[in-house]
DNA sequence: TTTCATGTAACAATACATGTTGCGTGATGG
DNA sequence: CCATCACGCAACATGTATTGTTACATGAAA
């Protein structure tokens, strides 16, 4: 099932993951998780190596291996994910030429790249003042009232 | 010459080009700025089509025909130009869906989303501070003390 | 009426992200 | 010791968007 992403979902499915995890404890498989993730073990498992890279997920091979959550929760921002990712491309414009010998296009650059560089810092800023603790505590407010906890089975048509 | 842009730069190389079509007076052929922006023709009116439609540019065809400005530079600012050329995306990264049913993503996508949507809304307010004749003035800044004046034609290898 | 320039549609080429397959490696359990 | 399970990784396939290119119609000026 192809199906092209405009926009790059990687942090956003990471995260999404990663609370599930969090749920239930034990190791989680490649395949189980991409049922959450709606794609395939091998995506997952590409997605997840710089998170395991950097020390915040394990994984293990053989019966009864998978991932599992290496991190403290409450000490671990959407910034340090983030980054864990390969820190992708935020925005998706820029400008035409780094360094123009074009004095016109040098005013150009400088204030749309004051502008982009704004931008940027910012959303990395906000990423940097969320941990991955505030977004799962969210998450139990809005459980609250709900009967029946999701898990990755019953959420995702496992 | 093929040359895939991982970023949008339909902004940046337009507003190259308004500032260069300041300098000179007269009507500007596609083909001259397309020499400027490194591209063809075609791709130049694809591009400044909607300027005109908008009203910042007028076309004229036949012989003596091509571009020019046909707005107050002190009154359009780089967020009039940007919705001119649609409104093209402004953030790579996103939400993996938009309205899910997984309480889970609901809290992701609220931190993720209102973190877009801040960095997205300050971009366009800072492009919506900026105007043409702001640029064109830094540009002129920029040549104070450089002896040739930059043309079209000897800025960009025409 | 010839030339020039835009307007537009259709097509081609490219880059990229994602999906997919296959095989290697290590760990577990019988 | 061997079968199974799950990750690791490389190679390949597919789908999509963007950009470049070609071709032709339209209209204006000399």
């Amino acid at each position: 099932m192809y199906c092209y992403m405009k926009r790059d979902s990687r942090l956003s499915g990471v995260l999404h993951v990663l609370l599930h995890m969090a749920e239930q404890p034990g190791p989680h498989t490649s395949e189980t998780l991409a049922l959450a993730m709606n794609t395939n073990p091998v995506v997952v498992r590409r997605i997840m190596a710089g998170l395991r890279e950097q020390g915040f997920l394990r994984s293990q091979k053989g019966h009864g291996g998978g991932w599992t959550i290496a991190c403290d929760f409450s000490r671990t921002t959407l910034r340090d994910i983030y980054e864990a990712l390969g820190e992708p491309e935020i925005l998706a414009m820029g400008n035409r030429t780094e360094t123009p010998g074009c004095l016109v296009e040098q005013a150009v650059n400088a204030a749309l790249g004051s502008a982009f560089d704004a931008a940027e810092a910012m959303l990395l800023t906000r990423f940097g003042e969320v941990t991955l603790a505030d977004l799962s505590a969210d998450f139990h407010v809005r459980m609250a009232g709900h009967t029946t906890p999701p898990t990755l089975e019953n959420e995702h048509g496992a």
